[in-house]
DNA sequence: ATACCAAGAGAACAAATAAAGAACAAGTAT
DNA sequence: ATACTTGTTCTTTATTTGTTCTCTTGGTAT
């Protein structure tokens, strides 16, 4: 078997971190479209290389869809266990969490989330920049209504404005307090505040 | 065989880290942007010297890039099929990098990547704690040896000591500048300086 | 100064690879 | 049946990549 070109790597890529996504495999007009083509024509060659590589099912015809082969998918051991965490919204301090239209999802390393179900969402503002969480940061937040104090919360608070803030909870009191010490801790009857989550990691591009 | 120069082992350490992130090797095109060349016809010559010396594998006219022996492999640990980007160390400002004895590889998402060679240091101490990166944080750095002015570099000083700081770059000095403001921009003649990466993205873990 | 050498920029070229688009066939949906 | 989607094949055109040359610069030895 010839080594593949760089272009049919990159197709493998892209249909091994699909099948982690989706239980039906992309068409050949998905993979184009994927991969910033326009002709499925271009795309078929490689797909052709792959298959006679071993690496993609040959087409039943009825069968639709870029399948990979067994082989292939032995081939990257350390994929497996990366289900994407979902990419939920936006957080500004003050106001609801704005909902994405279209939810997608990132495939995180597991040093920034626990176990537990969690979401992703991106900071809006500079509310949390003593706790060097900037704009326009990812959070990884595990989906939780009960908090330890001392703990940082996604918090909504009248059921109308979500927050990202440390949390002090007494009997009688909820404190939600901002890492920016400008701001003064915020306090609430414990009914006011509902805990949607409890942020485990945090993540950042310097790429413009 | 003769030895190698300066440049040539800049490439060859450029190569041996290229792949630990890729299943294919660079082209010349990229090897050049890495290391800050703006003509593949200079590389050329440097890549024939370490293809003389057995270092890369002689080109088969195809476009397959610039491919190291197994002689060359053998140079560093070897790393085999791993997936992911390498952990490989621990950065102090003032001190230099400490690599860590086991590298061992994450899987972190696009977002905070670019698609050139990167590796992840963990950050000790608090130097860039007003950019936003703790002690603790993980940083992605895209290993090239040149920079903009303006872009965060981790640079070794004097061939001793590493730093993770803004760089503003003159003909006859090079500025290297924390984000605390308490310490103040440092001098240094252009060629005290090596830069040996640029950051492009951070992570930082919430869980104890 | 003169000669020499390492490095780099840029132009030019050929081979390999990739892309677009047209055309058509096999299945699917209405 | 008819239209639509999806996979396949083909030809033509464009882009990428490796290679070789020439020219320039800056440093170093003679």
């Amino acid at each position: 078997m010839r080594d593949l070109t760089r272009k049919q790597q990159n197709i493998l890529e892209f249909l091994l971190t699909h099948q982690n996504n989706f239980t039906y495999p992309p068409t050949l007009d998905e993979v184009c479209s994927a991969l910033g083509l326009s002709s499925r024509g271009s795309l078929h060659k490689h797909v052709k290389a792959l298959i006679e590589a071993g690496l993609v099912e040959p087409s039943e015809r009825k069968q639709k869809g870029v399948r990979l082969t067994e082989k292939a998918r032995q081939l990257v051991p350390s994929v497996g266990e990366t289900v994407g965490t979902p990419f939920v919204g936006y957080i500004a301090a003050g106001k609801p969490i704005e909902a994405v239209t279209q939810v997608s999802y990132i495939a995180i390393p597991e040093q920034i989330k626990t176990d537990k179900s969690c979401y992703i969402l991106q900071i809006k503002g500079d509310s949390m920049i003593e706790e060097g969480i900037f704009d326009g940061d990812w959070v990884i937040i595990e989906q939780r209504s009960v908090a330890r104090n001392g703990e940082i919360v996604v918090a909504l608070i009248d059921k109308a404005e979500a927050t990202l803030k440390f949390i002090e909870q007494y009997p009688h009191e909820t404190l939600l307090i901002p890492a920016n010490s400008n701001m003064s801790a915020m306090k609430f009857k414990p009914e006011q505040v509902e805990i949607q989550g409890v942020l485990v990691g945090q993540m950042r591009s310097y790429i413009k």
